[in-house]
DNA sequence: CTGTTAGCGCATTCAA
DNA sequence: TTGAATGCGCTAACAG
């Protein structure tokens, strides 16, 4: 009862040879119909499971995809691994989590251990890394294994990405507060040296740009994706001699901390200020202000990425491109930046 | 260069057998300090990795542990699942994550999924499942495979759990409420079928009592843990002819939704009602009027739980036991129940 | 201390 | 259409 039954086992129960099980389980086209039926119902009868490690061994596939992300604990990343799940379980996939925590040695330690466990493919959104050289994500190339971005990406040969268009969203956010009469709109972003901040500051700064407003390098700041940051953020910005009124925000997180601020600096929201987020974070339709944020389209940019990886690792050919696709994020305005109503 | 090293490749190199170098490899004492040294060096500088699968398939371990939670998007099951990681990762254990979305079919797909992978062991926390047999769950126990539960469990022979003491908070809960007084208190409340809903109702009952006050059956609603079933339960409580003038409810999320609602309303909190909630999710702070709630020691309860999978399956002698680790829960009384300051 | 052998469970090649 | 033999990579028992 406790035993598991293997391919010998139904063989031996029925006098035939275990290569003769093994092929009517795999719907081999060299088997009678009627030992076919046999097989299958005393496999049936039995009990019988498939050892997936033996399957792996043998064929070199695990049926394990990796998935690495920063951090499983925000609405954006959970909701892309689901989207990653939701495309990959019917596949027959099992999909492993691994956090780098923002941590390039911890991010290295998950793709060795992802290796290791001889995953099919990696998906992966990278950590805020300092410019480094791509030697260990190179590793995964070599060996042949799928590697797909999403979100966060690195240009790199034969990989694919699935992001969406953060300049566009940028650019969207920072016309739409000088839509709503904000003339010195201060930036909370993260690190640059990742392609989805340096793309958000691109938009922000054409958009700025092209209503002839002046970029004031005093009013980009450096942030993590927390709230005390966007409260710290906040301190410095109203230090100023000029202090900004708007903050754009490419956290949410950061941008509820600005809000939390600025409220017990008796600063009026949207009147005398105005805040925009990015990621739309359940919490920020929450607040009694609720706070105007970008769909970043999670659960679609899951189900993509997971195709994209499906796509690769059936197609006959060996892919040695990558191609990127890009999801159009979509804006939420809400009461933090809305003093016009239409 | 793409090509993986065995350790026959390195057995060749050296003229020696992959049993010797396998030897070297795994610190067996049966072997000479001269050709451990020489396999450790040609081994790393081939770049020779060990191929799990086949340690797996050969062992009859995997290395591989799994979790089933509800749902992954809550910081509670987030921050469990990250205490699990932090205590198994050094152990050289990878952990898969599937969640069950409350749903029982989805929950027994994912223990098939875990046993196929040959996992070493499955913690779990279980689905609001009605009063169904334990079949699927005593599959695991046949299979030898260590079941622990944590936070929602199920009475089970030889099965350890991990818990807080909902009972404990439940009744602080409701006496903190009566203290502040309020005398007519609802109670919204997830599937009692599970075990953590019977005992917060049992707190909740044995304050009341103790208390002198009976119990209101009206005040008492079912209700899953989201913002929308904590508005509707308002406008039932409302509705009725003796309204309640506080809330305790089992899930944030739908304190949340409540305490919109009775906003709406022009209700003050919490002058005139109070609401408490469960579960300490971050945004309970971050609100205008901060949330009153629980924490559950999520990271804790992860790396305990961890703990004693790790004492189960470490122990020479077979534990036929099950053990119950009960964890204190710590109360976070803030603004929306807050009318006495000390 | 090291080599030989065998088997974990499976799918595939070669014969029949 | 089926059987026999083989190997995926590893380690443990046994023998030397």
């Amino acid at each position: 009862m406790s035993e598991k039954t293997t391919i010998y086992d139904i063989a031996k129960e029925l006098n035939i040879t275990a290569a003769t099980v093994s092929r009517a389980l795999n719907n081999n086209p060299k088997i009678s119909q009627s030992t076919r039926t046999l097989v299958l119902e005393t496999a049936n009868k039995m009990n019988y499971k498939q050892n997936k490690l033996a399957l792996a061994l043998r064929s070199g596939k695990s049926n394990n995809v990796g998935v690495i992300v920063p951090r499983i604990n925000t609405n954006f990343f959970a909701s892309v691994i689901r989207g990653i799940e939701e495309a990959l379980h019917p596949e027959g996939y099992q999909v492993i989590i691994c956090q780098s925590h923002e941590d390039k040695t911890r991010e290295i330690e998950n793709i060795n251990t992802l290796l290791n466990a001889q995953v099919d493919g990696i998906l992966m959104s990278i950590s805020n890394l300092p410019k480094e050289n791509n030697h260990y994500l190179e590793r995964i190339i070599q060996k042949n294994i799928p590697l797909i971005f999403f979100d966060r990406k690195k240009e790199m040969d034969n990989v694919s990405s699935v992001i969406i268009d953060d300049y566009q969203a940028s650019y969207q956010i920072t016309r739409h507060l000088i839509e709503q009469g904000c003339d010195k709109i201060a930036f909370l972003s993260g690190d640059r040296t990742l392609e989805i901040y340096e793309d958000r500051f691109r938009g922000y700064q054409q958009a700025l740009t092209d209503h002839n407003i002046e970029i004031n390098e005093a009013y980009i700041i450096p942030i993590k994706s927390n709230v005390v940051e966007g409260r710290d953020a906040v301190d410095k910005l109203l230090a100023l001699e000029n202090p900004p009124n708007a903050i754009y925000s490419t956290s949410d997180f950061a941008a509820l901390g600005a809000i939390q601020k600025l409220k017990e600096r008796n600063i009026k929201i949207p009147e005398d200020f105005c805040v925009f987020g990015f990621g739309n974070e359940p919490f920020t339709k929450f607040m009694e202000l609720t706070i105007s944020t970008v769909d970043q389209a999670p659960l679609e940019m899951g189900k993509i990425t997971a195709q994209v990886f499906l796509d690769k690792i059936n197609s006959v050919e060996i892919k040695k491109t990558g191609k990127t696709v890009v999801l159009m994020p979509k804006l939420f305005v809400r009461q933090s930046s809305t003093r016009i109503r239409e």
